[in-house]
DNA sequence: CCGAATAGTAATAAATTGTAATAATTTTAT
DNA sequence: ATAAAATTATTACAATTTATTACTATTCGG
């Protein structure tokens, strides 16, 4: 497949975003509005790649033009739509006739703008959605970790963390839903690489999740990656 | 005010509609068309119109025209969505220009529709809408899992999915009803393709329909395609 | 100094994985 | 139809890895 690529610079409360659309200088000016608008946006230019991009990253919105190579974007919309009843999907087309409108809803799109469409309208699209998803109760009362005062709080609770545990949560907070190896765990805690260390390493992960199961968040929120590191599973921001 | 109107023949899984459109022809024909689509819809012709029949029924979904006497439909949505922020707003308008959509967006519209808009079109909306609140998956008790989380759950019910078996339950949610070969669950899970790992298959995929079964899924879940594959049958979700 | 929280260590319990052995089912051959 | 062969299901077990608990030592604030 070829290259698949996403400009830097993501923030905090963004969305996860992939523009399928195979005229290169209109995908690259999206991705680059929209990445310009807080969101980690991958550009990619066929269904294959979206798939392989996919097995790598969860992705909360997909742009689909309707006319790609191979696959097209119906076929896209309803194939993800699916299995992924929750993700979003905006598609864009030059067929204004009211059938293929039809189409694109019935398929499974949420949005169906016809082109042209400017990156500004998009954007605007994608902020609908956005706000979509912020409204959703199960989307509130994301536990935060103040780094500063060593707390973990949600809206009801709150627990200290240890000076100790701290930079291995931190650590696992700024990897989300990434692995992250044992040697890389213990260089966040500043203990050498042996298997010692590794023990109480499960020791260190089970005391973190005590105090994230204390918080409501369901346990175990760090996960083990068998024979590889562990994974925190839950969203925790950082203040 | 002017006397509001709807059609009877409510259904069961229906939405409750208001088309606020001062053009009274296009507003009967609105009407008419949803209704016949099986929601229930009500007719009004300002926003003052709306805020009474809002006091007396809930709406799932507000269709504004955004030309009114008295409140505008941006005005409208805003201060709706504002205050019921789960509510669905559809605008139609004929105002074309990037500047007009942007802020019906940003008023709080879930879709912008250009006029003129044919009662199809409309509908088809409706219909995104409603397939939206329908396959909300936290308004259902479809079993879904969260692959994040290595989490498979119902209303009642959880079971985390090891690191291992997650990938190939994830492949065939993928490709529901459909048989995947031998060799294709294997390469999900980065096996060799060889008779031992063939073998060991066959328990991987009774491993898995034992966690399926504990939620509660008909066993077998995955069923065997004899001597090619096995397809998964029951309806599982990834969120 | 005391007492509570924290940190390190060790021992034990539980889970995951691969493999093998056996039982059950379906197909094929007679 | 029946027996044999092939295929798949189920169970069991051992090796490895991780989770949990318990205990001791240390640190920290009052």
């Amino acid at each position: 497949m070829e290259e698949l690529y996403w400009l830097e610079d993501p923030m905090d409360s963004m969305l996860s975003v992939a523009v399928v659309e195979d005229h290169r200088a209109l995908n690259e000016i999206f991705v680059e509005y929209l990445t310009g608008c807080g969101h980690r946006v991958y550009g990619c230019f066929s269904a294959e790649d979206l798939d392989e991009l996919f097995t790598a990253h969860s992705l909360d919105l997909l742009i689909l033009d309707v006319n790609l190579p191979g696959e097209d974007g119906f076929g896209i919309a309803s194939r993800y739509r699916n299995a992924y009843p929750s993700i979003g999907i905006i598609m864009l087309t030059v067929k204004a006739h009211v059938k293929d409108k039809i189409r694109g809803y019935e398929s499974g799109a949420d949005l169906y703008l016809p082109k042209p469409v400017s990156s500004e309208e998009l954007a605007a699209a994608v902020m609908s959605f956005k706000r979509r998803l912020d409204n959703d109760p199960h989307n509130q009362n994301v536990p935060k970790l103040d780094v500063a005062k060593r707390v973990l709080s949600n809206n009801l609770l709150r627990v200290t963390v240890s000076q100790q545990l701290l930079p291995l949560l931190k650590g696992l907070i700024e990897a989300p839903n990434q692995t992250l190896e044992y040697w890389q765990l213990l260089e966040l805690m500043d203990k050498e690489v042996n298997d010692i260390s590794k023990a109480s390493l499960t020791v260190y992960i089970h005391r973190l999740n005590k105090k994230l199961e204390s918080l409501g968040i369901p346990n175990p929120a760090i996960q083990v990656v068998w024979k590889s590191g562990y994974q925190l599973t839950a969203k925790i921001i950082i203040v």
